[in-house]
DNA sequence: AACTTATATATGATTTGTCATATATGACAA
DNA sequence: TTGTCATATATGACAAATCATATATAAGTT
């Protein structure tokens, strides 16, 4: 299960609620190859909380409500770091749109040129999306610099998977037409 | 839910068994894409069952056990058809090995190296055995030549994808050192 | 006779992920 | 004062997927 990592990962950048882990960290940085969602965020908080790899403090605040502030333990250090140097072996990814076209036979060559050419534009899309991503403005400190070198390269693997979706769309519906 | 069509598909090619079903369709044209547990296949085909979806027949079978041979009904057929001409929406891949590249700040360059590389032999490895694929022998009818057609559309996505993958982490590579 | 392999179907238990909803504080606007 | 928005945490219900195991037939092997 690599939320609990993800989780662990960000609480090494500093100690924070569930709340910001999911608005400032998963919604932004990672989504795009690990979403999650709000309730299995809560839920693992409180599995990795009994499992002592994080602690939690009730932090009151000033106009809002209290916040449970995570940080992580130095068994959850040593679990991540474990976790981070162990080969991740191949993961097959379900893509469902492959299934779909594999069964196109059933549809017209108009059906599918509609379905390909409305795939395509949403990958192209998201390209423009992903290219005009900034990463640097959040280069506040030393960590976050060192941390978004990384984020650099997920990025740019987003990227380049956009353009091959896209080269690969446009080749498929050359040999359609 | 995308393996009730997947079976759906299969069952337009001919009736048959959850097992051959598994074993000679799950098992190799889609398992790059979408993969499929063999308790899963036989829960969902029970389910498709009791939607009227799909029917069975019980045949004996010389020096085999009993056979349970399902077929796709007309409401079946329906039911796929209005699947394959809706769009499918973006679906996020989830992709651990990002998840943990976007953590190595906690790693030596040694240990990333190690990891990258290691990725980079399993990729050219899995590249290899896709250029080794011919879909041509699978041609034996109209019906499988023109589903091939699109088969190969799908290898054509592995090949590509697998060749992006090679690259990146070839660049990251250099990046790192 | 005991063991292994292939064919064939089925269920229990658990994990992982998603969707909906509930509760509560307090700021701000209509 | 009513409603909405942002902050903040939590749970119920369900779907999807995985892992292990059980049962049975029959061929072939040791």
């Amino acid at each position: 299960m690599s939320l609990k990592y993800a989780i662990l990962g960000f609480l090494t950048l500093e100690p924070m609620s569930g709340y910001r882990l999911k608005k400032e960290f998963f919604d932004k940085s990672v989504r795009n190859f690990w979403p999650a969602d709000q309730a299995q965020i809560y839920r693992t908080l409180y599995k990795l909380e009994q499992e002592k790899w994080i602690s939690s403090a009730l932090i009151p605040q000033a106009n809002k409500p209290d916040q449970k502030r995570y940080s992580i333990s130095e068994l959850g250090q040593t679990e991540l770091r474990s976790w981070l140097v162990k080969p991740i072996g191949h993961t097959t990814e379900r893509n469902p749109f492959l299934l779909q076209l594999y069964f196109a036979r059933h549809l017209s060559q108009a059906e599918l040129l509609s379905l390909l050419q409305e795939r395509l534009k949403n990958h192209r899309a998201r390209l423009e999306i992903f290219e005009m991503v900034d990463l640097q403005p959040l280069a506040v400190n030393e960590v976050m610099k060192e941390q978004i070198r990384f984020g650099g390269y997920t990025l740019d693997f987003g990227l380049r998977y956009e353009r091959m979706q896209i080269e690969w769309l446009e080749d498929v519906i050359e040999d359609i037409k």
